[in-house]
DNA sequence: GCCAACGTTGGC
DNA sequence: GCCAACGTTGGC
C-alpha cells in the first residue's frame, strides 16, 4: 500500500465539500500535469491512503485523510467543453488525462499547517516542503503519513 | 533540440 | 496582489 498527498484549493474543493458528497466519495479530476497524471494512471492503487491538503487557504494545511476507492480511469471532463477542465488537445481516441475516486476517512481535529510541517524535522524530506514544488499529487512515506495523522488527531 | 516567452501554481 | 519557480508552447 502506498501513501499520497493530494492538494486542492480550499475554495475549489475542500475536505468539507467531500464530507457532504454522497457516501463521502468523489472523483479526483482535473489533474493537468503529466507527472501527476502518471502517478494517477500507473501507481495509485485501490486502498492506498491519501493525505488531503488545502492549498491557497489560510493557513495552508493537511486537513484529513482519504482512501482510494477506484484506480486510475479516463478523466472524461477533458472532453466536455463546458467543464473547467476541458482540454481541446485531449482526444477521445488518444486520451491524455486520468482521475481516481476517493472516499473520506478522517477530518483532522487539528489541521497540520505547512508551518508545523516545516518545523518538524522528521518531515523535512517531503516533496511538499521542497522549494518550487508545484505537483498536486505525489507519494509520501508511511512514516510521514503516520506522523501527520498523529499530529492532526491529537488535542 | 534549443530557448525565449508565456501561463500557472501557490506561499506569503 | 506580488512574485519565484516551474511547465508548456512554438519559432527557429
Amino acid at each position: 500500500m502506498k501513501y499520497w498527498l493530494f492538494k486542492s484549493e480550499e475554495d475549489v474543493f475542500s475536505i468539507h465539500h467531500l464530507a457532504k458528497q454522497k457516501n463521502q466519495t468523489s472523483t479526483w479530476e482535473g489533474i493537468r500535469n503529466y507527472q501527476a497524471r502518471n502517478f494517477l494512471r500507473d501507481e495509485v492503487k485501490l486502498k492506498d491512503k491519501v493525505l488531503f491538503y488545502h492549498s491557497s487557504s489560510d493557513p495552508t494545511a493537511a486537513v484529513g485523510t482519504c482512501s482510494i476507492i477506484k484506480e486510475g480511469y479516463l478523466d472524461h471532463f477533458a472532453f466536455e467543453p463546458k467543464s473547467d477542465y476541458f482540454d481541446p488537445k485531449s482526444k477521445i481516441e488518444k486520451p491524455q488525462w486520468y482521475m481516481v475516486d476517493i472516499q473520506l476517512e478522517t477530518i483532522f481535529k487539528n489541521p497540520v499547517t505547512l508551518k508545523t510541517m516545516r518545523e518538524t524535522s522528521e518531515l523535512s524530506e517531503m516533496r511538499l516542503l521542497q522549494k518550487g514544488n508545484r505537483l498536486s499529487v505525489f507519494p509520501i512515506l508511511k512514516s510521514e503519513y503516520d506522523l501527520i495523522c498523529k499530529l492532526g488527531n491529537q488535542k
